[in-house]
DNA sequence: TTGTACGCGTTATCAA
DNA sequence: TTGATAACGCGTACAA
């Protein structure tokens, strides 16, 4: 039997149409050999014009239009793919100026470097059934480098994954623990600038309106049994309790507007419990905050003062502008970006805390009362 | 000399510690064949309890965290991962909320198919200095499928490209001609629909703000001579010209709340053209617009009519709510996921327009001495 | 400047 | 249930 059959595999073996060229048939057709044909694509090598004319010409008639990424990534052992994963639902995630302008940074920085970004999603939880459907995890993404976004313990699952794959990672704005470069912010000493502003203004009693303590929290006060697992909550927290020791803690199930309405409701709720100044952990809940007070009927900043944080534009929320501690945004995802690139170069990439710059609206003013007007 | 030697192979010739293990090296610290272990990853065939048990083990010892995502996906064909092109910097794209949820429903769609989002910028401008450096553009990212987002001619290169690569590729809101399906809005009829809502209420000086006409628009006023190359836009704009053919346009940058605010001033500026109803392109342009009503002197709606589109919660408008055409944006992403899973799978995708929802809120009233109140 | 030879790490197929 | 074999499509020493 062997030796009878004419050699009609390509044509007989796949189904529609005809295979892709590949580059080894642009050469055969250009009448090269398959490397050369390569570092006609690739420019690693000189090639004579006339050399590269025909490649180029055979791969023109044959609908060749580049090396298959696939295996060019196989063969370099690179993808040009950076990961960039977030706890939360994309959407979620997007929806955070703060988040935005870090995949900006992000995006600037890897782009040079000749990468892209891939959205993944952190873990699902095990056994759901979006686990069984979901799509490209840490362990199955073609990256070259991943980006931690977020701060939950719940990270500390994908850290395991990407490290023991062995590929560089970097996080952002979360404890990775041990080797892992880490790109933050002075949380709880921006808070505690914030909260001694108000204290200066003559403010001694204060609350605060936290970030979501961890993933799926419901709104609500904080006790002193409640597990804070998310970093940047826990530790702006912190910094405003180093000021205001008794201060009570509602934490919003989100940095959005409308949780910083419904905890200022909440906090305004009792006139004898009334605090004169609200520390609020984002600006978007302080801007809900604000308008918490207004439905009280109280004044910003002569009744109750108000601080955010982020330093983002807040829509809708003229004529007021927050006192607030501004980030670097943007330039945390640079950072990010900077670091995988010197760690996808072999090089070591530092961990670097960001700085926030203290920014006075007016949305805080002196105590009610206090001596300090 | 064959013969005398140990096998240190691995432990020489890398230089970094070891390199890493295969699946082979795993295949054989378990003393079964690669196919084998490589069953026991995929799945895809029964293995006993025992041979699993061997190579898991196997695979603990060596540090082997599953298989290859670059080697596994040229061997397979797919890698995994679908593009989103975006015309704008990635962080433009997400100051928009209909981008946001039309991510939101891309993400739902294609997870459950096993794939990622990665982030593609759309060509830059050739020849510029970004172009040389730029990242994996369509050429050389590893897509199993494209979704092109947007709307100017610019996508017709990137649109090109993809076909050539013979990848599956679905346009959302943009002409793709031919054979790509298409995801859009019936936006020429939504629009008409909102303009005759204004006609009906006796308006008869309408003025139009509208999206960027082109990529890099600057705003001002649209001209006789103005070419429209942003689909969205130029549809949208027909549907106004089809109730108030003398409407003048002015065009803004962006979609940007600024964007309305300084289009309204320009459109308020002279008292004597003043129109009584303004019809904005997005929900965004048209809250800027209502600002600037108001810093005009102008009551909304008494003294002025404003139409928004898209249907989106615009933070800071209230007690407004605009008159607007709700648009499906998260099922639209979801529709693109779609079609994209089935010209993946051979199945053929046809292109679907989603239909706008009229929803009237307090933004628009009876034209100032109408009879129509 | 061009060609030869080899392997990157898998997985599909088929036979045992 | 397991194993042998053969690609997948390319890049890159190295030799010519």
């Amino acid at each position: 039997m062997p030796g009878t059959g004419y050699d009609q595999d390509d044509m007989s073996r796949h189904d529609p149409g005809t295979r892709r060229a590949t580059i080894s048939d642009v050469a055969r057709e250009a009448g090269v050999s398959p490397s050369t044909a390569s570092v006609v694509f690739s420019g690693k090598t000189p090639v004579s014009d006339a050399t590269r004319r025909r490649v180029l010409d055979a791969a023109a008639a044959l609908g060749y239009t580049g090396p298959d990424p696939r295996a060019a990534s196989l063969r370099r052992g690179r993808s040009g793919i950076v990961g960039v994963v977030f706890e939360e639902h994309l959407g979620q995630a997007f929806l955070d100026p703060v988040k935005t302008l870090m995949m900006d940074g992000l995006a600037d920085a890897v782009g040079p470097l000749g990468a892209g970004l891939l959205l993944l999603r952190d873990h699902e939880p095990a056994g759901s059934d979006a686990a069984q459907a979901a799509g490209p995890s840490l362990t199955t993404a073609p990256l070259d480098a991943a980006v931690l976004i977020g701060c939950s313990g719940m990270l500390r699952e994908s850290l395991e994954t990407v490290k023991a794959r062995g590929i560089p990672v970097v996080v952002i704005e979360g404890d990775a623990g041990g080797d892992v470069p880490r790109i933050d912010l002075d949380n709880r000493e921006a808070q505690r600038q914030l909260a001694s502003h108000l204290r200066a203004l003559g403010h001694r009693r204060a609350a605060v309106v936290t970030l979501p303590v961890r993933v799926d929290w419901e709104r609500g006060w904080i006790g002193d049994d409640t597990a804070i697992t998310v970093d940047v909550t826990r530790d702006r927290l912190a910094g405003a309790l180093d000021v205001f020791p008794d201060a009570p803690a509602y934490a919003a199930a989100g940095s959005f507007i409308d949780e910083g309405l419904a905890a200022g409701r909440e906090i305004f709720a009792d006139p004898d419990r009334r605090p004169t100044a609200v520390i609020a952990q984002s600006d978007l809940l302080a801007a809900g905050v604000v308008r918490a007070a207004e439905e009280a009927g109280l004044r910003v900043p002569e009744d109750v003062s108000v601080t955010g944080f982020d330093g983002i534009v807040v829509d809708g929320l003229a004529p007021y502008e927050l006192t607030t501690a501004v980030q670097p945004a943007a330039d945390k995802g640079r950072a990010a970006g900077a670091a995988v690139a010197a760690m996808m170069e072999g090089r070591p990439a530092a961990s670097i805390r960001f700085t926030c710059t203290f920014r006075e609206g007016n949305t805080t003013g002196p105590a009610p009362g206090s001596a300090a007007r």
